[in-house]
DNA sequence: AGGTGGACCCGAACGC
DNA sequence: TGCGTTCGGGTCCACC
């Protein structure tokens, strides 16, 4: 599923192909990716625009015009981009739109479960539209453990569900929270507000830390996630917990379980990420 | 007002 | 073998 380290991997790769790039000709084959608009509409309103730049917050990608307008793509859990020659993409019956540059290439939108949006917004609307959504950038330097204690204050679900809501912060899904709570040895169903200076510090590194192992490895590739040169992440072959129930912790060589948190599935170690925190011993002698 | 659960999708995996 | 059922995941939107 796209997250942050694989929306950012594709935006790696966009970047270069789109950046000075005009928009020739424009395809929309699936209504859904643009409604409540007209497709038609929104292939001519994009035709002749000229790229400055693609950028990413949280799981959106932002393609910036030099008009000033900005195409927001979001790719929700099974849509890709594909960067190819013009005329060399192969049939497939799950491509959506297809984009037209004016250097003879084309860049093609699949999506299996047609969950993914394109929204085209006219300069300025796309800031405000951001803010509403998406918080922090957790890979920001602004992003401090006291900057995250402040999103989980009086914040009384669980942590998960904290990490999955993409105003606490921008880009987490399922398998990075699940990544980033074993990392910082803390129960997915732990109350979001309760956590102690300490423990806020080994939330904010492991969720940096997850997510840049994921950016490392240029994201997971379960099924359908693909960068745009057709090639897949890796990081599905080092995921400590997402998936793996069963298998023994890489820490302490507990079985992971699986629970459900937050209406998903959930993947935790017993031992390292107690429900409560474990009861520090007492130093010395009684 | 903040939190929760269903709807939207569809292919794969599962159960009988 | 074949069919029906379940599952999952990001976001929006009703509903507490």
């Amino acid at each position: 599923m796209p997250e942050l380290p694989e929306v950012e991997s594709v935006r790696r790769q966009l970047e270069p192909a789109l950046a000075g790039r005009r928009f020739e000709r424009v395809v929309i084959h699936d209504p859904r990716l643009v409604r409540p608009y007209d497709p038609t509409e929104v292939a001519a309103e994009l035709e002749g625009e000229r790229v400055a730049g693609v950028e990413r917050r949280g799981k959106y990608l932002v393609v910036r015009f030099e008009s000033g307008r900005v195409l927001l793509v979001h790719l929700r859990m099974t849509g890709s981009l594909l960067h190819a020659a013009s005329g060399s993409l192969q049939v497939d019956p799950h491509r959506r739109a297809v984009v037209t540059l004016d250097d003879g290439s084309d860049v093609a939108y699949r999506d299996v479960r047609r969950f993914g949006t394109w929204l085209l917004l006219e300069p300025g609307e796309a800031e405000p539209y951001l803010a509403q959504r998406v918080g922090d950038e957790p890979l920001d330097t602004l992003f401090t453990a006291a900057r995250l204690g402040e999103r989980l204050t009086g914040r009384r679900t669980s942590l998960k569900a904290a990490l999955l809501d993409q105003r606490t912060l921008a880009g987490i899904g399922n398998i990075y929270a699940d990544e980033a709570l074993w990392r910082a040895r803390l129960n997915p169903l732990r109350v979001a507000s309760s956590l102690d200076r300490a423990e806020l510090r080994r939330l904010h590194r492991g969720i940096r830390v997850a997510l840049e192992h994921g950016l490392a490895r240029q994201g997971s590739t379960l099924r359908d996630y693909r960068l745009p040169d057709g090639s897949g992440g890796s990081m599905q072959d080092e995921f400590r917990v997402y998936g793996r129930r069963d298998e023994p912790c890489d820490r302490c060589g507990t079985p992971i379980a699986r629970t459900e948190a937050a209406g998903r599935t959930t993947w935790f170690c017993p031992s390292c990420q107690p429900e409560e925190p474990v009861q520090v011993a007492a130093r010395g002698r009684p």
